[in-house]
DNA sequence: CGCATAACCGTATCGCCGTATGGTTTTGGC
DNA sequence: GCCAAAACCATACGGCGATACGGTTATGCG
């Protein structure tokens, strides 16, 4: 009938444009215009597959959320087939969120430049509020497994825990992105964020692992 | 020998409009029109008062983080005034971070807007970090002071501490702004977010004061 | 083949932005 | 009272942004 392409395919590759943009020069950068000339096509490209820049910055965004999502993921089912115990899995999950390498910060630059424009875009505010609710779904759900296998007391709140421990590693993802080569006594800010979260996790996940389960 | 006006006043009235803009339609509504017209000035006093609009926004920054930090120091300066322990001291300090009433929750808007803003403009940056080390090293020299008193443990690193009570809090404020509803467990975010604060500075503070000292 | 149709392109348009510029008004000091 | 200088204003200007639009190219299908 007429020629094809895969729209979903170039959907992601300009996406993907975008979010180089956005983690080397900000947000503000990331005009039709530039975008178009990262991904190597035409202004009128861009606009074919999408009505409007607000849906193109709205799919970029979703995409960042969703590829963080997917590490975290693949880090649990990893843990899950090696059996390893819910608080090891969880310690290299959250370890994932920190921006520690130049993927992870590039990461980390975009989804924040997201995360200040949704201040003044209820869309992308929701999208930052889904991903961060997810974040601490997996958590609380972690945490719920922990007692069933054993290394939860069952008297503990899921919920509250997920939410200390998010809220602890969103603080430490920003102070590790603002002074990288930064010293907490005589320990690396790197080495000290780690310290840290397993210290929390030690309270959390207070028992031995009995019978595994996911 | 000329007419005359208070330099300095103009100056930050003109900071207070960027603030109610910024904090009620976002960062990009702050245009230079955009804010005289706030202020209830021209396009070009503005510029009489600002060599640019980088410098403004710059200014305005600054002029937030100060109110912040200065909110913080009264409360400390009201703590030792009236003997009370350094842990309900600290812990009434963190509380004004979190963006509980409309007045916090605009600040807190301002300084993330900025915080976004500042992935591309190191100066801006530059006052994001200095704010943040400013924060942490109040508490740190809190943490400091707790050992002399006896409310903290000899061997404790107030560096580390203050780094993890620092990142919890904004981790806390973070999902207090993006969703001040929701509630955990049988709690409200906010009684949850207290109450978590609260079991940090325990574990921080774990002694009885015996001696006061600023 | 051939043609309908999707993929793709270049540019015109229009609005808004930051800044420059050339004023007018006010007032402190002599 | 006068005048220099600061305070303040209105507008012009150049640039760049998103989007609209008309055109061209390529290709699956009959």
């Amino acid at each position: 009938m007429a020629r094809t392409a895969d729209h979903d395919l170039r959907r992601r590759q300009i996406a993907a444009a975008v979010h180089r943009l956005v983690a080397t020069e900000g947000l503000d950068a990331a005009t039709v215009a530039g975008v178009a000339r990262e991904a190597g096509y035409s202004v009128g490209l861009v606009q074919h597959y999408f009505r409007s820049k607000d849906e193109l910055l709205l799919f970029a965004y979703n995409q960042v959320t969703k590829a963080i999502h997917d590490r975290v993921a693949a880090r649990i089912a990893d843990g899950v087939v090696r059996k390893r115990t819910i608080s090891a899995v969880v310690f290299d999950s959250l370890l994932e969120l920190l921006p520690i390498d130049d993927e992870r910060r590039g990461e980390f630059r975009v989804s924040r430049a997201f995360l200040g424009r949704s201040l003044e875009n209820d869309t992308l505010a929701e999208v930052a509020r889904t991903a961060a609710a997810d974040i601490r779904g997996q958590l609380a759900v972690a945490v719920h497994n922990g007692k069933e296998c054993g290394e939860v007391e069952p008297h503990l709140d899921p919920d509250l825990a997920a939410t200390r421990v998010t809220a602890l590693v969103d603080g430490l993802a920003e102070q590790l992105y603002q002074d990288p080569a930064r010293a907490v006594g005589r320990r690396t800010l790197r080495a000290a964020a780690e310290e840290i979260i397993r210290a929390c996790l030690d309270s959390v996940f207070t028992g031995e692992c009995r019978q595994y389960r996911s």
